[in-house]
DNA sequence: CTTTTCATATGATAGTTATCATATCAAAAA
DNA sequence: TTTTTGATATGATAACTATCATATGAAAAG
C-alpha cells in the first residue's frame, strides 16, 4: 500500500505555504512553478497531482494564506475590552514600520491584490471572498462568528470596515515600494487612523 | 540623411505609452516586449534602439505616465478658491465608482505599485520620485510650485498629504480586484474621505 | 536621380516556462 | 520478505521571452 494518506496532505499544504511566500515575492506571474515546487523542498513532478494548474493553485492561496485574517480569527478573549485590546494589538502590528519587512513578504492583501485583479474568475472569487472574511474579522465580536458580524452589520458599518481594511492595504502596498522618510511618517499616521477607526467601529 | 530628428522621439513617446497601457493591463512580468511594441503598431525590432532594457522601460513609465499628476498639474485657477475646487473635481473623479473601468487600466499607481517594490533600484527610484511630485502636487497652492510646496510644508501637512494619496490608491486597489456592492459602498466612503482630507489640506 | 543614413522589420538565439509522460522508489500489506 | 501502489522525480515538449544581428526601406541631401 501507498503511503499514508495525511502524508500527501501534509506536502499538498507544505506546496501551498511555499507558493504564497513565493508568490508574495515574486508576484504571481514572476513565480515560476518550479521555484514554487522547490521552496517547498520538492521537484515539479508532483504538482499537478495536487493542483489542477498553476492558477488554481494561486486562488488557493488567496482563499487561505492570509496570516492577518488568521491572527483575527485566534483572537479569544472573555471581554469585550479584551477583544478590542486584541483587536487593536493585531492591526498595530500589521501596520507598524519595523514589521514593514516581514510583512513585505508575508501579507496576501498587500502584496497579491494587484495580480489577483488580473486573474481569471476563480481567482477573482477567492479574493473577494477572503476579503469579506476579513471585513467580517473587523467587524465581529467575541458574541458573533464571521457571517453573523457580515449579516447583521449595517451596509454603512461594513462599508467602514471595508475602508479600514482598503487604507491599511494601500499603505503596505505603498510603504512597500518606497522607504523614505515621507513614507515612514505616513504609515505612522495612517496606523493611528486604523486604529481610531476600528476603536469606532468597535464601540458602535 | 535620415529620416527627421523629431519622428524617433515621437516614436519613443508612442513606446512609452503603449508600455504604459500593456504594463498596467497584464503587469509587468507578464507584458512582453513584443506586446508592447504591437500595441504601439510596431515590432520588436527598433525597441533597443530607444530603451536599453524592458526594465529601463518600466522604470520611464512610473517616472512618466501618471493621468493623475498629469492633471492636478493642468489646474489653472486664478483664485485659491478655484484652485480647491479644480482639485476636489479630480480627486473626485479620481475616485468615481463609473471611473473605475478606465482607472483599471489608466492609473498607473494602482496597478503597478506592487510590481515597482519588486523592481531594481533604477525602478524604485523612478516610483519614489512620481509619489513624491504627487505628493507635492495634493500641496501646492496656485502660488507655490511641487518642490516649494515639498519643501515648505511641515513633515506632518507632508505625511497627510501622503496618507490621503495611500488611502485613494488603496481603494483603487482593493477596487480592481472586487466588484460587489461591499466595495462600491466602501469606496464611496472613501471618495468622501479623501474629499474631506484635501479640504483640510488645502485649507491650512 | 542617386546616394547615404538611420529607424524599423525580419530572422535568429539562448534561456525559461507550464504542462505532461514516464520512471523510480518508499512504505504498508501480504 | 515480497508485492503493490501511488507520491514524487526525471525527462521531454512546445510555446514563449528578452535580446541581438542583420536586412530593408524611406527620406533627405547632393
Amino acid at each position: 500500500m501507498p503511503l499514508s494518506a495525511e502524508h500527501k496532505e501534509r506536502t499538498r499544504a507544505r506546496i501551498l505555504a511555499a507558493a504564497g511566500r513565493v508568490f508574495r515575492r515574486q508576484g504571481y506571474a514572476a513565480a515560476a512553478v518550479d521555484a514554487v515546487m522547490a521552496e517547498a523542498g520538492l521537484t515539479r513532478g508532483g504538482f499537478y497531482a495536487h493542483f489542477p494548474s498553476k492558477e488554481a493553485l494561486f486562488a488557493e492561496v488567496l482563499a487561505h494564506d492570509h496570516g492577518l485574517i488568521r491572527m483575527l480569527a485566534a483572537r479569544r478573549a472573555r471581554s469585550s475590552a479584551g477583544w478590542r485590546r486584541q483587536t487593536r494589538r493585531i492591526l498595530g502590528d500589521w501596520l507598524a514600520p519595523d514589521h514593514l519587512g516581514p510583512v513585505r513578504e508575508g501579507c496576501s492583501f498587500a502584496a497579491l491584490t494587484a495580480d489577483a485583479a488580473r486573474g481569471g474568475p476563480e481567482v477573482r472569487r477567492a479574493w473577494g471572498l477572503a476579503f469579506e472574511r476579513l471585513v467580517g474579522e473587523l467587524l465581529r465580536t467575541p458574541a458573533t462568528d464571521v457571517d453573523q458580524a457580515l449579516a447583521m452589520a449595517s451596509s454603512e458599518r461594513r462599508a467602514l470596515a471595508a475602508q479600514l481594511a482598503a487604507n491599511a492595504i494601500g499603505m503596505l502596498v505603498v510603504a512597500a515600494a518606497g522607504e523614505d522618510g515621507l513614507l515612514r511618517t505616513a504609515q505612522a499616521v495612517t496606523r493611528a487612523a486604523v486604529l481610531e477607526q476600528i476603536d469606532r467601529l468597535l464601540a458602535s
